[in-house]
DNA sequence: GCCGTTTTCGGCCCGACTGTTTTCAGTCG
């Protein structure tokens, strides 16, 4: 069994646990143990005493062993046969949690959404301690929309959710201040609603704006501190408002963007020096209630780094921000090295691209339109390549201080040959190769096209490595492991693609490339000019995998660059 | 179930809200 297996069956244990409605401090030692064993970097067969890990005692490591002497778990088949399946969904269902529903199972048999529905219709429920009639309205109700919406929506999805509740935020005057906060805020892959922290001197007030904010169609909870509504927009999301004094806005904020375990572990710093961390503050052993101007400040008052959202996730970011990371930041971006133009199925001219690009304060920008290949795209022949060049050569003679480099975005075809020959691709500035078909290859042959590629000279850059749109498709078979060593033996670079719906390769994919010494380019592939804002999803991105901006080609000066692609 | 410079028992991050109670359990983040 390898060790994926093994974190999903301690993950499934505690799952089992929770509708047993079992102690939850056992619960979360399995998941704990599951967690332990998925952020060590060893394989199962390398680690020798899984005893040893923190977080995996007797009992967990008993669990793990016997999974690895015979693929089974005697705990997790006893678990199976107590609880029925039928309820492990029923723990999505807001509201109903796992002591709610291990007694509905053994009060009233319910075993599935169906037998809920069913006792609910029959006005079972409400005689149950501990419901009533509420409940059971409440429990017809999400059954009825069980499974309609999707379970955690793309961040691509909720960007402009996001901006449109922000500027109706910004036109509410009780409101002195107010950021995103939660897993969007931590810049997720996925987001499951969204949590905005509110500063304000008049609550009842602003509490009362925020139910007539457009797209309401629910309200889930409205207290003095908390208002936590559904909003429908292409599907209903929830949102959280917490309603904060200016004072507290900091610590809240911080509260409020979690993620969930890395507020234990600050919780954990603070109570061994006898201090106790809440939304409101930081309370001292003698009871005095601390807040502070920012973030940074409540981070400094524990003698940490300012620990930037993205890192935020409960695992080493309270170690090893005792040190100043070096990270890189959306400031040392001098170039964008994918892009479109009109030439194939960009909207803007080469012309506006560039301009757009100056306004950035960027040095220089590749020209990647799409090769003959892709004719939906309308991708450029050699001839039309050609011409190209001669329009970016006239730019860029009216240009100072900023360069247009020649590059196009090469299609590796399906049979693993390049779109273009190499004499061609030996005239280009910079020269990107790409998958854009026949996804369902295997892996062999998948490979066989990005290594020829690879290992073409002219080849600087393998763009958006594995395809995948984050939520809608997963991408094609590719062996990163393998993909990486190569793209380090033949020096080519690998993309990180910033559009929010690919943000491709992944932070941990980006963090075993830069280990491995491979460099990376960090670009927009803009299909417009307003596109080339997507950088700072890239940025985001790209500080969760840990990169440092030397890692990062279009980091170089225009004079860097060029020497590190042989074009003088 | 895990853990230990308040150690082998008794804690385990902390608080808001709801719906049930009549002081609190369960759920959620």
């Amino acid at each position: 069994m390898n060790k994926k297996e093994i974190v999903k069956a301690l993950e499934t244990i505690a799952i089992y646990l929770e509708l047993k409605g079992e102690n939850s401090f056992k619960i979360s030692a399995y998941r704990k143990a599951a967690r332990a064993l998925e952020e060590d970097l060893r394989s199962m067969n390398q680690i020798e005493h899984v005893e040893d890990l923190p977080g995996i005692g007797k009992g967990t490591a008993s669990v793990i062993n016997e999974l690895l002497e015979t693929g089974q778990s005697s705990l997790l088949e006893e678990l199976k046969k107590e609880v029925p399946t039928g309820l492990i969904p029923l723990l999505k269902l807001p509201g109903l949690g796992g002591k709610k529903l291990a007694k509905l199972y053994e009060q009233l048999n319910i075993i599935d959404a169906k037998s809920l529905q069913k006792a609910c219709e029959e006005n079972r429920i409400q005689h149950l301690p501990g419901f009533g009639k509420k409940s059971e309205e409440k429990i017809l109700s999400v059954l009825k929309d069980f499974g309609k919406s999707p379970d955690r929506f793309p961040i691509a999805m909720v960007i402009p959710i996001v901006a449109d509740i922000e500027q109706q935020l910004a036109s509410i005057k009780e409101i002195d201040r107010f950021a995103v906060a939660g897993s969007y805020r931590r810049f997720s892959e996925t987001v499951k609603d969204l949590d905005f922290v509110i500063a304000t001197k008049k609550p009842e007030v602003a509490a009362e704006k925020l139910l007539k904010l457009k797209h309401v169609s629910d309200v889930i909870a409205n207290g003095e501190t908390k208002v936590s509504v559904e909003l429908i927009y292409e599907y209903p999301i929830g949102v959280d408002f917490r309603l904060v004094e200016p004072h507290a806005y900091a610590t809240a904020l911080h509260h409020f963007t979690g993620s969930q375990n890395h507020n234990i572990l600050m919780r954990q710093l603070a109570k061994k020096r006898g201090e106790k961390i809440s939304e409101y503050g930081i309370e001292t052993e003698n009871g005095e209630l601390i807040t502070f101007e920012s973030e940074e400040e409540f981070f400094n008052h524990f003698q940490l780094h300012d620990i930037p959202p993205e890192l935020r996730i409960g695992e080493k970011e309270t170690e090893r921000f005792k040190e100043d990371v070096d990270l890189i930041s959306i400031e040392d971006i001098k170039g964008d090295l994918h892009m479109h133009s009109t030439w194939s199925d960009g909207a803007n001219t080469i012309e506006e691209m560039a301009l757009a690009a100056m306004e950035k304060g960027y040095e220089y920008i590749a020209i990647t339109d799409h090769s003959q290949f892709l004719k939906v795209a309308n991708g450029l022949t050699p001839d039309q390549i050609k011409q190209q060049r001669e329009e970016i050569k006239r730019l860029n003679s009216s240009f100072s201080n900023f360069a247009i480099l020649t590059g196009v975005e090469m299609d590796i075809l399906p049979d693993g040959t390049l779109d273009f020959d190499d004499a061609l691709l030996e005239e280009i500035d910079f020269v990107i190769a790409s998958i854009h078909s026949s996804f369902s290859q295997n892996r062999d042959k998948i490979m066989q096209r990005l290594i020829h590629a690879l290992n073409n000279v002219h080849v600087d850059l393998i763009a958006h490595p594995t395809g995948r749109l984050i939520g809608r498709r997963s991408g094609y078979d590719v062996d990163l492991d393998m993909l990486i060593d190569v793209a380090k033996e033949t020096k080519t670079a690998l993309e990180l693609n910033s559009n929010p719906n690919r943000l491709d390769l992944a932070p941990k994919w980006l963090e075993k490339a830069q280990n491995k010494g491979v460099k990376l380019v960090i670009n927009t592939d803009a299909h417009h000019e307003l596109m080339l804002e997507h950088m700072k999803y890239g940025i985001a991105t790209a500080r969760k995998g840990w990169v440092k901006s030397e890692t990062v080609l279009n980091t170089y000066s225009i004079g860097e660059l060029r020497k590190h692609l042989n074009l003088d």
